[in-house]
DNA sequence: GGTTGTGAACATATTCACAGCA
DNA sequence: TGCTGTGAATATGTTCACAACC
């Protein structure tokens, strides 16, 4: 997901594996939750828990960091956050600007745990003429005109695109060439940028839809009966949410149909052998 | 990430890869924009440009889907948009319910990609009496208080939690004991939830966080020289600065100096052998 | 010729299970 | 005794490279 790399090889430095990283800023997370209820130890079964991994993964991600911890006892939790937060480079404060200061861009503003954890918003950017000098979260919002002093002065190198979708790649080229190196991209477009620029992606609907996939397969569980093919509206949605009886966990859903086929090509696949819309087929191949 | 399974070992039925799952949204939204401009077919290559990943990539995960595409020529664009919308459950139209009316909830359900594929915002809930009533995005907020009315009567089975942290476990049982099964929690606190219930988290700060680790590797990768041990403040702050004199991407950060090591401990470390905090050392061990 | 679909090779991530140490 | 740290085993994900096919 984050690009980077390719760069060169490197000189193969400090390796911490991607995956863990990731997880670096949960157990963070856990043990400032630790540390301000003064709890001055912690085993790594109890952090892990907290954290919603297991202990063995845990133990693991911080075996590549070095050994911060003591056999029979467990971690210092002071001590951890400090280490922890060193590793991701939190003991120093980032600058961040927040370019398209729409619903989204204004909750990011307001957003306090940006703020805590080691992050300042420099400036809030917008290209609407009519936003410039309002005040949001108690910040003047700036125009887009002055996007690369307002980088260059306060030696951003961080920055959030939270604009529309059809702005968000220019944007990201006016950051960049102003010195940006690492961009948190919430518009739904891909943005393609040069070598040595990270960009980490968040995206609602994909979210949702990654979701979906899931609630459509538990639907679908026990149910090799039901499910006419194409027509069915209102008819499949009560066929789906009475297939789980009540077997326990929630109602099941009742989703009207949306979208059909394409027509004609539908008889194309079941020629191929792909599974078709009906029943929940098996693996093809 | 997303937990469900555990569950059962399952029939094994039809495994796509968790990833692949992750990246058929990618897919849908690069071939929504080439159906939108009427492109008929397109190549693995094109389309893998347009994703943002490889072809080797899409192609092995669309070969999870089935065959869809004719060798020589490459995909039907219309043909591929159905195959990927109904595995991804897309051909179904879920209604979701967004808890919580904040900031960041009142952009959510303003948030237009939301409705487009797929879904519907069925209700948005708040706990606080004084939004109860108020229109946001068209629609008036609800009290908690009818939450498992709401969930009930919508058949929703799909809820976003947009509320302060403390708040999220507790309306996550509530929304499951309702009968949602899939939850998009927005709260910065790891949900427990019972088997079966799929969770996904959108974590701004741990986003953040991940691309300060990787913009902090970026500061030091050339720098074996400067940063004198413990006591620098500023000063260890232009020596990063300086580091990269003008290397082609980017003018490179100038954050300043923020978190202390706490006291003491730092001595005991040393002694372990972990990195310190001077010298970007190599691997440990 | 051109492009898909896929085994095989490689890389990364997770889990197991236990030696090593406080 | 109790818990960390880590090799080895397994599982998942990515990339290569080419046969199959249009």
């Amino acid at each position: 997901m984050a690009t980077g790399r390719t760069h060169r090889p490197a000189t193969r430095s400090r390796g911490i594996p991607e995956a863990t990283v990731a997880r670096l800023p949960l157990y963070l997370r856990a043990l400032t939750a630790l540390s301000e209820r003064s709890v001055p130890t912690v085993s790594s079964e109890e952090l892990a828990t907290a954290a919603g991994v297991n202990s063995a993964k845990l133990r693991k991600d911080f075996s590549y960091l070095g050994s911060y911890g003591t056999r029979g006892v467990g971690y210092d939790v002071e001590y951890l956050v400090y280490q922890i937060s060193r590793e991701l480079g939190l003991t120093q404060d980032w600058p961040v600007v927040i370019v398209g200061i729409g619903n989204l861009g204004a909750a990011l503003a307001n957003y306090g745990g940006f703020a805590s954890r080691g992050f300042r918003v420099a400036a809030l950017i917008d290209a609407d003429p009519a936003m410039a000098g309002k005040p949001v979260a108690g910040m003047p919002v700036q125009h887009t005109d002055d996007l690369e002093k307002i980088i260059e002065e306060n030696g951003v190198s961080i920055g959030v695109i939270a604009t529309p979708a059809g702005a968000a790649q220019q944007v990201s080229e006016r950051l960049i060439a102003a010195g940006v190196t690492s961009i948190l991209n919430f518009a739904p477009t891909v943005l393609s940028v040069p070598d040595g620029v990270d960009v980490r992606k968040v995206d609602l609907s994909i979210e949702l839809q990654i979701l979906a996939f899931h609630e459509q397969r538990k639907a679908g569980e026990e149910a090799a009966a039901a499910a006419s093919s194409s027509s069915g509206s209102s008819a499949a949605a009560s066929a789906v949410a009475s297939v789980e009886p009540a077997a326990g966990t929630g109602t099941g859903a009742a989703p009207a149909a949306a979208v059909e086929p394409p027509a004609g090509r539908a008889a194309a696949a079941a020629r191929k052998g792909g599974p078709e819309g009906d029943v929940p087929a098996v693996m093809p191949a």
